[in-house]
DNA sequence: CAAATTAGTCAGAGACTCTGACCAATGTCA
DNA sequence: TGACATTGGTCAGAGTCTCTGACTAATTTG
């Protein structure tokens, strides 16, 4: 995967896989995010929590769309959601029109929970941008959006 | 901005969180060099166990420095180094500088993978250029490139 | 040499994830 | 309508990942 085979050790950044590329920044971001929630006070929930609780939608989600989007097992998801309705985060509420299903629904506390992340995601993609530069920025966003057409199975068809 | 709360639903692409669109392919390439990898007959090891053997350079590397460029801690990575070693994949050899230290080398069957790995990442690189065009996907990796100066604490800080 | 630092291990616990087996509601189709 | 397959979800059990805390041993510092 990374390593560099043949090419020198350590200085030589010219051929790192895309794959690391695309994680440090996305680590970094995950990181600041997640320290910034504990020092508001939003400690009580763990990452693999945070990215069940990110998909759900405004008006609901059932568990099996999350574990798909997710991409883990709907045992998985439901592990998940279990610990989150402890902590107060979501709620699960039937599915009006299929009496098998729940839709998992975000509480009070999760939308104020992403108001500090989305805070924080907004500072550091300024920082981003400071760094790239506004056009850069931009392209990258691009870059990425339509990168997601052929990588993300749940894309939103477009059109 | 604005919660817009439409993130999940499918028609609001707008504001999607950047770190959601830089984990998006990274997670789709995993997938793929795992799979083939998997495919190839190198199924005894796990993405954990990956992402140190990544990390391991051609002349070995210690146990402490896998662990702070994988981020997590030591004792994590020598529960995973001690996989690999059972594995195969690895062996730690003394550090002829530090009698503390072992290096954790990469043995034949890492690099057997490791080419693997690197012909499907190659794979993939290609067909995101496909879909992306040669100027956009340089574009894409100059900007993850310079991003990597502010997000990633192990970056070959010279030039 | 004493003290502080650094490399690494051991032990224990919590968190994450999976497979397999299962139940209940829904959809299909003759 | 009634058998059958599908879909939404849970329960049980096991393996994996990761952390904190406490510890040993070698190195560095003063």
């Amino acid at each position: 995967m990374v390593a560099e085979g043949g090419a020198a050790g350590r200085g030589a950044e010219r051929e790192i896989n895309t794959g690391v590329l695309l994680f440090i920044p996305y680590r970094a971001l995950e990181n600041r995010v997640f320290a910034a929630l504990a020092e508001a006070g939003f400690d009580d929930f763990t990452p693999a929590q945070a990215r069940v609780m990110q998909r759900i939608g405004p008006h609901g989600t059932r568990l099996t769309e999350l574990a798909e989007q997710a991409q883990v097992t709907k045992q998985t998801a439901g592990f998940l959601v279990d610990q989150l309705e402890k902590a107060g985060y979501v709620k699960r509420v039937p599915d009006p029109t299929d009496r098998r299903a729940r839709l998992v629904c975000g509480a009070e506390k999760a939308w104020a929970a992403k108001e500090v992340a989305d805070a924080v995601v907004a500072d550091v993609e300024a920082e981003w941008e400071a760094h790239l530069g506004k056009r850069r920025m931009t392209q990258l966003r691009q870059a990425l959006t339509l990168l997601r057409e052929i990588t993300d199975p749940y894309a939103a068809p477009r059109g």
